[in-house]
DNA sequence: CTCTGGCACTCAAGGTTACCGAGCGCCAGG
DNA sequence: CCTGGCGCTCGGTAACCTTGAGTGCCAGAG
């Protein structure tokens, strides 16, 4: 059904359509594929390949196009990790030999690496849930007469804050009341741990103290989900059509679809979605390639790029897997968000660099998994 | 030189060029412009504009279209407040009143709102200076062994962090120490006016305490300027070519940029910029309406948005002058960017509905003065 | 002096036609 | 099973014409 001559020509039609962007002629293949046939014997197999959906004809006599599946089989067959050009190891390098500060900060530019890397819009999700390790410092503060701060310094420098707004006025000394007691209750364990405080007979300073440990348990209502949108100008790029133009940015725009997309692509195991393979209509021209990043251990955030269905894939997973792995790493050993220590992240796990048999494994490892299980080419 | 009559019709071409996109002929102009003069004498009217550079043929048989001295014209001879459309109002009535969480937040929702009602690209500036208002609550929290991070709450609930990185490693009792002593010191006074602290003795405790007031004195180092742009797709839609898309959201990406645009527009005393009138050949098809928010009467940061030189000057003046007042009143009266109780605001100010002769000038007054300062239409 | 109607001119836009050639499908022969 | 050849299809391009919108200019009227 699918030998090795034809896969060997989608291969090529598809790697020639994603370098020219025009239909592949089955002429183009027999020069480029270096396989000893004739220009007709190609024909006959991409005519095959047409009924079996991987390819298409725009118009009867034109060259040929991939279709998603085409890619979805090209994609599958990649094996080679396609190293890191020279230039942009350096750029790699550069970034997180000088990474620093807070986390928001460090995530936003990442988003522009990625998209410097690979040429399409990049995506990062921060992480949602309230950064793990145990409380440093907890604090309250009245603002005003209704309202009080909490403020919890956690493990890794990250600042919790939540407001809360009270029922009915409070004292001062009643907050100063509930502070000393959380305090004393949580410094030193883990906040999601905390569980429910003694009575203290004062009903206002009972009810703030549940009240703060509430708002602590759920994420913070306003943080949402913090996405960091980079390079939607280079994404403009690839595509020629204005109206996909303003629809792919309407969808980097609504961070909340643009969240449940990258989490369902992931969730489905994959870290590529070609065309509608994701739900997303607005995109059916686009491809997005996601990997996952850790904060101590735990699945903490996404990265990923969008660009057109005719994507660099190889290219693109290796560099959004790159980063996905040096971001687990700045993000892990040197602390949180607050300020992070001089990484020495260069010389430990070096970046794969171009030439030789390249130690890519390294880099690719975190995404292989998930890589290959797609709902393939049945 | 510039009678009533030409006025007339310059007035006529720029609305009817901004409304229809295509070169405006003189029948058109004599059919809207209800002068009573005949196509003809539009004609040579036209001509005279055209010499004075007000207007331009795009070829020799097309009609005229506005240059960017012609729509420098038309914006300093509008006069009329164009009042919110009831629909906008309403929108901009329910954002206001439901406004709360973080500034960051705010700032960002705004940015859409703005966008939303203009339908071009919104750009919020943050304010960059650290928030005025007495220290409520000082505190050192020591993250490792010569890392320690100051956290101070003002008096509107922001909250101010800076990670210090020490020379030599600290110990807990001398943190603590610091800490208590620079928040006796702090609390109830104003940052910025914080004074030197007395020497203890301990020259780590000394050096810490300096490094403290020194980091808190000077603006967040991560946070930069923080700008928000909101409504870039609905910006694309109002150009049809590709490339002008491209740079256009190139720039919308490099905030720094951005933030330097609409800081020189408003040093320069307009509240509109058209064209080249800007200096970013990028954005010579672009124009620029911007409008300063203060925060406690300090001028704190500004809103703006960026659309094609052909947009709706008065509606989109408007919008930038309703917006920036309604956060100027939302930022102040509430408490900044702690959780802002709820605005009495709509009760009191009330947006500017469309009927009647409108209370416009309130919406309109912060934006009059620099507005018709130009260097115009000489 | 100013405005108007008329007329000739210009030029982009749109439609028609014809041509070219890239690329395929098919088939007969090796 | 592969190959070379032949005929067919159709998109793209160019040349051409027509159309009509819109101007500029001018002579005449108010």
């Amino acid at each position: 059904m699918m030998d090795d001559r034809k896969a060997a020509i989608l291969r090529a039609v598809v790697e020639c359509y994603i370098r020219e962007a025009q239909p592949v002629s089955s002429a183009h293949v027999t020069e480029l594929g270096n396989l000893g046939v004739s220009p007709a014997t190609v024909r006959n197999d991409m005519a095959v390949l047409e009924q079996e959906g991987y390819l298409l004809q725009p118009h009867a006599s034109a060259g040929r196009v991939p279709t998603d599946k085409g890619y979805r089989f090209f994609v599958d067959s990649l094996a080679g990790p396609a190293p890191l050009g020279p230039a942009q190891a350096e750029l790699v390098r550069m970034f997180f030999a000088r990474t620093h500060g807070e986390l928001e900060h460090l995530l936003h530019e990442t988003s522009e690496l990625l998209s410097k890397l690979t040429d399409y819009a990049a995506v990062v999700v921060a992480p949602n849930a309230p950064e793990p390790g145990r409380v440093r410092s907890f604090q309250l503060v009245k603002l005003s007469r209704r309202v009080v701060l909490a403020l919890a310094v956690l493990g890794n420098g990250a600042v919790e804050r939540r407001s809360l707004e009270l029922p009915a006025d409070i004292e001062e000394a009643q907050v100063q009341q509930a502070s000393a007691a959380l305090a004393a209750s949580l410094v030193g364990s883990h906040l999601e741990r905390a569980g429910s405080m003694p009575r203290t007979g004062d009903v206002a300073v009972d009810n703030l103290m549940s009240m703060t440990l509430q708002a602590l348990r759920k994420p913070d209502p306003d943080a949402a989900e913090h996405v960091f949108v980079g390079g939607a100008a280079r994404m403009a790029a690839a595509f020629d059509a204005v109206s996909t133009i303003r629809q792919v940015l309407g969808i980097l725009e609504q961070q909340f679809v643009l969240v449940s997309l990258l989490k369902d692509v992931l969730d489905r195991g994959l870290s590529v979605a070609i065309g509608t393979e994701h739900g997303l209509a607005p995109l059916a021209d686009c491809s997005v390639v996601v990997a996952p990043y850790d904060v101590d251990g735990e699945r903490a955030g996404t990265v990923g790029i969008l660009g057109p269905t005719r994507m660099h894939y190889d290219q693109a997973m290796t560099a959004v897997a790159v980063v996905s792995k040096q971001l687990t790493k700045a993000l892990s050993e040197g602390g949180g968000s607050g300020r992070r220590t001089r990484q020495k992240a260069t010389a430990e796990a070096p970046v794969p660099a171009s030439p030789g048999p390249a130690p890519a494994g390294a880099g690719r490892g975190a995404a292989r998994g998930p890589r290959f299980e797609g709902n393939g080419h049945g």
